[in-house]
DNA sequence: ATTGTTTGTCGTATATTTGCGACATACTTT
DNA sequence: AAAGTATGTCGCAAATATACGACAAACAAT
């Protein structure tokens, strides 16, 4: 096996590497923006918005759902989908943590090449 | 061509991907971890923290490079490597815009399963 | 019941990521 | 000059991700 070799890392890293994982492709971005937007839950005609097929955006929207980031409600015969904005909340202060660390240092290295070493 | 599609998405969602992907991987959030706990830069033997083979961490200490989020300069024998905190600063605002755009609306979804449409 | 609409799943082709061994490069040291 | 050390690059194999057409399931509407 050349993967997974994510369980030798920390519970903390996992997490956040999933979850960016998770925003980490522009259609993913895109979706959760739109149904931002949308202030009411909106079926899945997020394909019309999007140049992409259908299916393509079926699956990340499953992808976002297995994450919980998003929930998806079945309507009759549209399915309703929504921001889990308190699982987003979460993982907002999650990043924030992490940038917070790393950029608590100042500035190490200069504009272009000049590391202080 | 199955991908490449990113073309047909606003700039902002493309940049934020860009950047997601870079920390999509446990390993590169460790290294960036890494590197902000040393107040210094330090050189490459990041790789025995790791559990990859130094191969492994140089290519994703490449890919961090690519973007910017780390820089690396030649002293001597070693690479003193350091974070690029203004840039991680930035990214981190624009992380937060996107948090803050998407849990505006508040809570949509109730707990489980309970949406309001 | 039949038709149409909305949605998810399956299979498939291609692209990308991941991980590492083997080699080349650059520099230090003796 | 020769040997040793630290890095990066190349090439390969396996795993994942991406995208989409074709099909099935569930429900509404006639």
């Amino acid at each position: 096996m050349t993967y997974a070799k994510t369980a030798a890392f920390t519970t903390d890293q996992q997490q956040l590497a999933r979850v960016a994982k998770a925003l980490a492709h522009p259609a993913r971005v895109a979706i959760i923006q739109f149904l931002a937007s949308k202030k009411t839950c909106i079926s899945g005609d997020i394909a019309a918005e999007l140049p992409l097929s259908r299916t393509t955006v079926s699956q990340h929207l499953q992808e976002l759902k297995a994450l919980d980031l998003i929930r998806g409600e079945i309507d009759g015969l549209t399915v309703c989908y929504c921001l889990n904005t308190e699982l987003l909340h979460q993982v907002h202060q999650q990043f924030t943590a992490f940038f917070i660390e790393a950029t608590a240092t100042g500035p190490v290295c200069g504009p272009e090449d000049a590391c202080a070493c």
